[in-house]
RNA sequence: GCGCCCGUAGCUCAGCUGGAUAGAGCGUUGGCCUCCGAAGCCAAAGGUCGCAAGUUCGACUCUUGCCGGGCGCACCA
């Protein structure tokens, strides 16, 4: 926790520029850097050159001035200007370890603060997951982790298309092309692995329709029918959706990943959602009837270009309506078809007004299965349900992580809101965007694609051709080579134990993998790169966790001392081992690191890239490592250097623990 | 054509609201296991930060324009 520390910091800092400069003079936005080395200090602060414009002098005399009438700050052990003019923090090193060892650095809920919904994964219940929708359900659970940090209430919704051309597709292959009935389906769901004999069927499927196009009416009719309801092939499609959602919580919950409820789209159909939003919508005039062009009898909403909508922040404003007339032609975007069904906008538009809790209509729910944590997951439903569900909806933010590729679709979400004149839900309707997954060439070949010569760098994923690498699979390929070396490494081991060793670190090694990446970055998946357990990769982290652990395991052995009685002894300590020099500076240098835990989280919510939490972890491990080599532990013979060593180590552990767990990951025993 | 994203070391990427010598992983080369586990550590080599202007005391970071690449712009989602 050094957050709290800055913040204190930084208030001195106000007050003492408002009083020798007055309040006009002080910059909005008060900066706290990292000094290069500790040598130098622990925060930075480069006010002085931005006070030397304005103000007419040196930086460095600023910076002279500033530090003279800087006020005792606690926590804060000295306060100095050097050469350039800036002025460097030294924090009290040993308060520092003391007051946060053993203190666990998460936030605790803070129920009064407005529920954040994270909607992520949501893949279409035809098919197994692959990578790409790793990746989603990867960030999503990540970001819901780190909102949960902070103390703010986090619903996470996976939303299931249970109605759409996907599952539709499906259907028409086990209808018309195998020939099967309900019941026949109903027996394959039941037996292992469906999600994978769907993905072989859903390519037969995508063949069959480009062999013949005329075939495409059969999927026009069958997604007709399972709009209406009350058929075989809607209870088909309900069968091969109930089905592969279980597949999926099954591969998700592999990688520790669930979900507060599942929202299905069927039931924003059935309970009419679309019909109490597209009232709305009319009767605003948002969205109105197209009675010409060749989008005639379609239900149309206009794109509006000028509404800035990209960022996730900013605030949409509509464009002045005399500039309407400079635009050429504008757009529209069919929201309900001109044979009366709905598209997917108009469907997640209902479903967003209900996130937001401005639908003014609610779902019914019933329990749909077990959590990890043993608790109940729920699901939505249209007719029944319990009373005794927990509330959902009514959010003040959401979330949605979808790739970057429905940025539009996106956009006109939170035009639609903006339109409604619901800016601060407009505002509060957050794209969490991201790139896609593809293949490299090597990992396509060795996938049996020979990929076409269209010179690109990369393949993408296609479900529609079965191309793709399925998240089991990987899963079990990850597994197996951790295992692999599990073994040769720790020969002993149990095979029970060793197996559970191996599915810590492949969790690790995939999550990982899955958020180091900025969002923007396309990630050109290669099979091997992602199977390394060396480097920049999740079983480093656990490894380092590993190696702090069992410094403990044998102080417990050697000297009857465990974590918390290490803590213990501290206060009693003098703290010369961490005094100014290599060595206390190197020791300082590692429970400082530890201690930016919580400004690293913080950062990867402001920005909403996990990304900042995982490249934290690998300095953080790194910065153990380092330490690790350089000075021992059990082998010190100065008790209380000795000891400070094992607390930075402890504090080490501690921090990791928790790093790892706001990706998904443990740290196991041995490796 | 319009919109969004990317362009930093051989490869893959960090570089937060402009600030102290542009960092890391992989790969290459060379060291380190009688010493808390080598899934590790240390060191070397490797960069006109796509190009060009502009703003600034200061630009990898902000603005504009170009060049290269990706993705969108369906009565699919």
């Amino acid at each position: 926790m050094i957050l709290p520390l800055q913040q204190a910091v930084r208030a001195a800092l106000r007050d003492t520029l408002t009083t020798l400069y007055g309040a006009d003079a002080v910059p909005a936005a008060l900066v706290v850097d990292i000094p290069p080395s500790r040598a130098l200090g622990d925060l930075a602060l480069p006010c002085a050159f931005e006070l030397a414009r304005t103000l007419r002098k040196a930086p460095r005399a600023i910076a002279q001035e500033i530090v003279a009438a800087l006020p005792p700050i606690d926590g804060v052990r000295r306060v100095e200007a050097v050469a350039g003019g800036y002025i460097n923090v030294f924090l009290d090193r040993a308060a520092f370890l003391r007051a946060r060892l053993g203190r666990p650095a998460v936030h605790p809920l803070d129920a009064t603060r407005p529920k954040t919904i994270v909607e992520h994964t949501a893949i279409n219940p035809n098919k197994a997951a692959h990578i790409g929708h790793l990746r989603n359900a990867a960030l999503g659970d990540t970001v819901g982790r780190l909102l949960r940090f902070l103390g703010t209430p986090v619903e996470i919704q996976n939303y299931i298309d249970d109605t759409g051309v996907q599952v539709a597709d499906v259907v028409v292959g086990f209808e018309r092309i195998d020939g099967r009935s309900v019941d026949a389906v109903r027996a394959l769901a039941a037996a292992p692995r469906f999600d994978y004999l769907c993905w072989d069927l859903y390519a037969r499927v995508t063949d069959w329709y480009e062999a013949d196009k005329s075939r495409l009416v059969t999927r026009a009719e069958t997604l007709h029918a399972i709009e209406h309801g009350g058929n075989r092939t809607a209870e088909m499609a309900a069968v091969i959706a109930d089905a592969i959602v279980r597949c999926h919580l099954r591969t998700m919950a592999r990688l520790h990943i669930d979900y507060d409820l599942l929202s299905w789209e069927g039931d924003i159909l059935r309970l009419q959602f679309w019909d109490t939003a597209f009232d709305i919508l009319e009767r605003n005039g948002t969205v109105y009837l197209q009675t010409e062009g060749k989008l005639k009898g379609c239900w149309v909403m206009e794109i509006d270009e000028d509404v800035d909508l990209t960022g996730g922040s900013g605030a949409a404003v509509r464009v002045d309506p005399l500039d309407q007339e400079a635009a050429p032609e504008q757009r529209e975007k069919v929201i309900v078809r001109s044979d009366g069904t709905v598209t997917y906008v108009g469907k997640d538009i209902a479903n967003q007004f209900w996130k937001f809790g401005l639908l003014g209509k609610d779902f019914a729910y019933r329990a749909f299965g077990t959590r990890l944590t043993g608790e109940t997951l729920w699901a939505t439903t249209s007719t029944g349900g319990r009373s005794d569900h927990p509330p959902f909806g009514r959010a003040g933010t959401v979330i949605n992580v979808i790739d970057t590729r429905q940025a539009y679709l996106q956009k006109l979400l939170k035009q639609a809101l903006a339109t409604m004149g619901h800016r601060r839900e407009a505002e509060h309707s957050i794209h969490f965007s991201y790139e896609m997954v593809a293949l490299s060439h090597k990992t396509a070949r060795e996938l049996g694609y020979a990929a076409a010569p269209d010179g690109r760098p990369f393949v993408e994923v296609s479900g529609r051709k079965g191309l793709g690498v399925k998240a089991d699979d990987l899963i079990d390929r990850l597994i197996a080579k951790a295992r692999e070396e599990v073994s040769r490494r720790n020969p002993d081991l149990p095979t029970a134990a060793a197996q559970e060793v191996a599915d810590a670190i492949a969790v690790a090694a995939l999550r990982y993998f899955m958020v180091k990446f900025s969002r923007t970055k396309v990630i050109v998946f290669d099979i091997d790169e992602a199977l390394s357990f060396e480097g920049e990769s999740g079983p480093y982290l656990q490894y380092a966790a590993v190696r702090a652990g069992n410094i403990f395991g044998k102080l417990r052995e050697r000297e009857q001392l465990d974590e918390a009685a290490i803590a213990g002894l501290l206060d009693a300590l003098s703290d010369d081992a961490l005094h100014d020099g290599e060595d206390g500076d190197a020791l300082w240098d590692l429970v400082l690191t530890c201690g930016r835990l919580d400004e690293a989280v913080d950062i990867a919510v402001r920005t909403l890239e996990p990304a900042v939490l995982a490249k934290y972890g690998f300095a953080l491990a790194q910065s153990f490592n380092g330490f690790y080599h350089r000075f021992p532990i059990l082998s010190e013979e100065r008790r209380d250097v000795r000891l400070w060593r094992a607390a930075a180590a402890s504090y080490f552990r501690q921090q990791m623990i928790q790093a790892l767990d706001l990706v998904g990951a443990t740290v196991p025993g041995r490796m």
